[in-house]
DNA sequence: TATGAATGAGTCTTCATTCAT
DNA sequence: CATGAATGAAGACTCATTCAT
């Protein structure tokens, strides 16, 4: 594992714990072990390791939500594209921290928060392709995905709180509510 | 107006301006024209600050979300609601900040917590009354609860980013979508 | 009780506790309870209330030191003078810590510390007695009385740290080796 | 000349001339001419500075007070033995400082305090052998390493007082009444 | 590629003291 | 007598970053 990998991984997991702003590179720096000047060496300065950590998480979604998706029609695909997001933050607890850090923080540079869209392509294709089918009513499709994404997250925070025991009974509903409220 | 007003009065538009972290308290005392020690007079410490204004702003939540509520039907009080959360986050987003830290674990003390819970109570009723008029659906409350909140701050959230310049249609989508997921 | 002798009792208490410099205003104000400004009624500053405190303490050496002394001869006057020390730190730990951190501070003005010399009147005497009765040997009472106050301290700490339970038989042998030290 | 050694060569220096606490970081940074950062590189706070000042002084302590005493008898190695630890505390008054705060409890690490009590071990040799020969009563060693110990801090502590001249003649006055002392 | 010494601006906080009431 | 608001200099310590090796 290269030494910039552990890095990498160390704010990662620094960064989850105690929030991006609670996080210093001298944290950092003594929690990988490595070197003071490794650090630069790797990296132009503190913002980079987040710009680079953000960019490695968000490459992920994309194929993560299309994962098994059937070639049916949306309203097969839609339970299965929920759940795979929702999985995906419940084992990956680290990612589902850091995407929502990151979302309301503006220590991402615009620019790299657009070229990130990107990988929100097949989800943006999704919701399209239903609007044309005449499946969803035509909102603008960047609501549509946001909510999308803030419904899974709703129910991630409610699993991770266990306030409520949550089962699956609660997931179903969360998914038809989700569900519903982009139809005609 | 006293010293202490001031520098609360200071640090929360200097907090919404920049975030928390962004706020040192050399900028707090040099913004507010107050002295060092002053600050420390009447607060035992930054984060006392910092939880002083969140009291004040939690104060007002319970009631802002019910504000000019017409004694009509869910439908025509839903969106009065929702916008009323949603522009209380906007102005407050402070409140915001903290609403949404509010879900990870150690920053906020557990009694903060219990104390902000005690406004959800207004919206519960509204859920359950809502099902028994069989205008919602009978889900469970709570997850109802958590996925409205959900949606207000997924769209708080897309305005604070500007990916996207916000119009009234899309908050109206945005409304519109949230509705129908409850819905029998 | 007045506040002002509430002050001086905090503070000497801290002080034994944490040390002189150990010890802030800030600590006494909050520790004693009393107000700002009081403190600065009755001291004109730190300082002071330290060496009010050291006057307070040295003038009762002389009286106690010198309690039950039987009219005979130094022989049998020397070991009650020695207990009465011994004992009289033992039963008010504050004075002997005090005085012990004093003696090697330069808080206290040099002034001071002379004024209190006066206290020592009676021990000095002694000393200045036996050597004209011939029992000691003509050494600078200065030296004498140094050596024995600083023999009872050593005393005082050996049964303080408790490395070894100290007995009766110990504090006999203290005694005989300092009494022994004076003669001719 | 590394910036550590300055820094604690300059640290040194402060403490000597103004005690412990009279002695702040700024103004060891200010006096050394190294970088505040710099210190923190090097030292985890500032008690370590300290600390690892007492470790380098100490390492000479058992060495020191045995320093030059001739293979001759008890009433020959005594004086020497007296002067070398007055001299030593005289010229080292962090020395001094540290073995007087030692008594008291937290303020020193355990480990600290137990690495100090080996360098008792000569001294305890030389009472135990006398009393063997036959030059010293057999009173208890502790008791009577004590009192040494006690004996030489007292004049030091007249000599830093100031409260007289301390002369030559004075100190060999306090070597004989502690050396009579011990007779048998 | 990797290291760690060095930097100094900046952080939060504590201090002794003054002053108006 | 007593209070406590107000002060600002000074305290210890952290930070992101640079540089020579």
């Amino acid at each position: 594992m290269s030494k910039k990998s552990i890095v990498l991984q160390t704010t990662l997991e620094l960064i989850t714990q105690q929030g991006i702003c609670g996080t210093s590179l001298s944290q950092i720096i003594k929690e990988s072990g490595v070197a003071n000047g490794t650090v630069y060496h790797h990296f132009k300065n503190k913002d980079e390791i987040i710009s680079e950590l953000y960019f490695m998480l968000t490459q992920d979604f994309g194929t993560v939500i299309m994962r098994n998706i059937p070639p049916a029609d949306e309203k097969k695909q839609f339970p299965i594209m929920w759940k795979n997001l929702f999985y995906y933050f419940i084992n990956n607890p680290l990612a589902f921290t850091f995407s929502e850090q990151i979302a309301r923080s503006s220590e991402i540079p615009l620019k790299m928060k657009e070229e990130a869209r990107k990988y929100y392509k097949e989800i943006d294709d999704f919701f399209r392709k239903g609007i044309r089918n005449k499946t969803f009513k035509p909102y603008t499709p960047l609501i549509m995905e946001e909510l999308f994404f803030g419904n899974v997250a709703s129910m991630v925070k409610v699993y991770k709180n266990e306030k409520v025991k949550l089962l699956d009974k609660h997931i179903d509903q969360a998914i038809e509510i989700s569900w519903k409220g982009f139809l005609r």
